[in-house]
DNA sequence: AACGATCTCAACCGCCCAACG
DNA sequence: CCGTTGGGCGGTTGAGATCGT
């Protein structure tokens, strides 16, 4: 078989939407299925990138705030680059983020804090005190004025979806504030980490895309949806691309 | 206003590991 | 047990945005 060389770049707002509806109907795991049902010319690999880092639900989007470098801060000079593990200590923010950041931000500010004479190691500049810390709050409210497909953290205006994932987000942050994360990591601090706030859990999943019936990862524990055997159930996509274009983003089925 | 320098971040690459047949 | 395959992870790159002169 000749394999079309698969797309590389940037992606388009409507390979975006097809993305999000694949990986509502099949789940978030099966990448090179989707890759290769949705008529996406990606990898799977791409595709996860893509949802991982920029189309989930979950994920915040922003700078940074104070508390989060903090904890990037001291979880790094805990792990090292470990930047998923690190990741998963921050609610909404992806390990791309966080390395992105750290590079750029936050080595500067590691190597100011190794150079500066700070009589205890797990206080800086940036890492200050727990009176400096004061609640989960700002984190929760890092959203940028952007209303595209993009920012909303997935298809939430456009398509029926939710507009509330972020808010929902933000209720299960809520209940899990940084004082907890703090705890969690001194107590694992090292070895067997347990995650206590996966970004990527299965609740944050459950935006609703249009043909979505349930929750991402009922199709991911095969219960619902066979998806061992190859789903005859195609659409054809381009029954919603031109809707798409309109901003419909349905799929007329 | 124009230009160069610097920063930011999305995306790709390659390696590794676990699951599966 | 071994080979294959898919997914996850960390590192790197490059285009676009922003800043400084």
């Amino acid at each position: 078989m000749v394999q079309e060389e698969a797309r590389k770049g940037p992606w388009t707002e409507q390979e975006d939407f097809q993305l999000v509806c694949f990986v509502g109907l099949f789940g978030d795991r099966r990448w090179d299925f989707i890759a290769k049902v949705s008529g996406l010319n990606r990898t799977g690999k791409s595709c996860r990138l893509r949802w991982v880092n920029y189309l989930h639900p979950g994920l915040k989007r922003g700078k940074m705030t104070p508390q989060e470098e903090r904890l990037v801060l001291d979880l790094h000079s805990k792990w090292g680059n470990r930047w998923s593990r690190i990741a998963r200590k921050l609610p909404g923010r992806t390990d791309n983020e966080i390395k992105n950041y750290w590079r750029t931000h936050m080595r500067k500010k590691a190597q100011e804090r190794k150079r500066a004479p700070s009589p205890s190691s797990s206080s800086s500049n940036i890492s200050s005190s727990p009176s400096n810390n004061p609640t989960v709050d700002s984190l929760m409210t890092q959203e940028t004025g952007k209303e595209s497909f993009y920012d909303t953290g997935g298809p939430g205006d456009k398509s029926t979806s939710t507009g509330k994932n972020i808010e929902e987000q933000g209720k299960s942050e809520n209940a899990y504030s940084f004082d907890d994360i703090w705890k969690e990591i001194a107590l694992s601090d090292g070895d067997g980490i347990i995650p206590v706030y996966n970004g990527y859990s299965e609740e944050s999943c459950n935006f609703s895309c249009p043909l979505m019936a349930s929750p991402t990862r009922e199709y991911g524990s095969d219960s619902l949806w066979q998806i061992n055997e190859e789903p005859k159930i195609f659409f054809p996509i381009d029954q919603f691309i031109p809707d798409y274009e309109h901003e419909g983003a349905y799929i007329t089925g």
